[in-house]
DNA sequence: CACCTTATGTACGCCAACGAACATACCCAT
DNA sequence: ATGGGTATGTTCGTTGGCGTACATAAGGTG
């Protein structure tokens, strides 16, 4: 019986044609990513790009005083490492796998080589990193329009997007340093859609109970975010 | 004698090889950048790129309550329009002329297909689009962590540094829009820099008198940005 | 089982920014 | 020069989130 895990797990690498996939297939390497795994660092360069299969990644940007922000999300819908193809080689953010899963990764040389031959791959790159543009505009608009129950629900939403299930696994604290926010302030914002029976929060697991609720509650940013990956990323 | 017009004055278009340079000579068309035009509008299909010169664009995002934000702002290190390389022809973006000046516009044929060789203007291109990530990034770090104040000094210097003199035309109001917050919040904000003997306001136009005191009072966000372009976009 | 660590819940005063309303002051055109 | 529009300045009560401190509770481990 054959591997439950394949590349074609994330999107952009299903969306290749085969005669493009087999070339690449030799070089994937499957990669388990734990939990709080720091892909890359600020400044830091990058050997890999890695094709997230069932892990989501969160990009984010650490403060000298140590107060952070997630500037955008990525799971098997994308590509965590865009700065190895975009030219820069690193970026000052940081990714760090907020949710425990597996990967593919391709080493820089190969993927460079790729993007250089102005196929599919760089296409499917390009409208991607397009998307996450979109992204992180819209993370820059909510955090400076909308409460943090409103963000509250925009970050569950892109988790429970890219996830399985109908549970995320994260603490209230985890979540806190992904927003930027308190974390009591997430205690608050959890406790009130526990009350409407939204969500069912226990010690690092949250259940979503209702989510249409929960996208009755959220704010305008997911939607935008969310038609702009599916407009982009429809293949 | 010459025009005092030239293509040369946008670093990217500077930065190209001659033979690239006077490959696209031809199709490059001074355009008057007049002071809030839209270059373009959210989810509007582009027909030009655009190499700002003299000129500064922002980008901003208008919630469906009016209220707006500035995304990120491009002057003649840049280019408006990247989403027609990237693959995506619009974004949910709005890009409005802040300073008045001049660009040169490409028709969007021509560009992909320069882009499409992937010679030296996609390289440009796609390092320019890391660095405005990078501005992306840091404008949702900055909106979620730091003073109003902070802010205006950030949105100052940015400005200054596409600018040619020490003067910054705009009023209270549209750098209210642009920022996302309220106008009485810059007249206070623009009030203690201008009691620091800081910036001289007057209806309409900041005049930057001590530039190093400016760089004192912002946050770190700045210089993340400006290190960021200057790696990028050396040469 | 008892303990200890970790996760979640609650309360307090504080401050930056908000919305609204109004007061000045500058510039331009008649 | 005078009036009207526009830009800037000021105030007041409200609120969302902050920093701090502490209380409860749920698992894991001995």
């Amino acid at each position: 019986m054959s591997s439950p895990h394949s590349p074609k797990q994330n999107h952009l690498l299903a969306a290749l044609p085969l005669r493009d996939y087999d070339r690449l297939l030799p070089d994937l390497e499957l990669t388990p990513m734990p939990l709080g795994w720091a892909v890359y660092e600020s400044g830091g360069s990058l050997g890999y790009v890695y094709f997230p299969t069932t892990s989501i990644v969160s990009l984010l940007y650490v403060m000298k005083n140590g107060a952070s922000a997630e500037i955008a999300v990525t799971g098997n819908e994308g590509l965590v490492g865009i700065s190895l193809f975009m030219g820069g080689e690193s970026t000052p953010s940081r990714a760090v796998v907020q949710s425990q899963g597996n990967g593919y990764r391709l080493k820089a040389r190969i993927l460079k080589d790729e993007f250089a031959l102005g196929g599919h791959l760089q296409h499917l790159a390009l409208r991607y990193t397009q998307a996450l543009i979109t992204q992180m505009a819209q993370t820059a608009v909510c955090n400076r329009h909308h409460t943090l129950d409103q963000q509250l629900c925009r970050w569950l939403l892109l988790s429970l997007d890219r996830l399985p299930g109908n549970e995320v696994l994260m603490t209230q604290e985890l979540i806190a340093n992904m927003l930027g926010v308190r974390r009591e302030g997430v205690t608050e914002a959890a406790g009130k859609l526990q009350a409407a029976g939204v969500i069912k929060y226990s010690r690092g697991t949250i259940k979503v109970l209702d989510r249409p609720k929960l996208e009755e509650r959220v704010c305008e940013c997911y939607q935008v975010v969310k038609q702009e990956f599916d407009r982009l990323l429809a293949f």
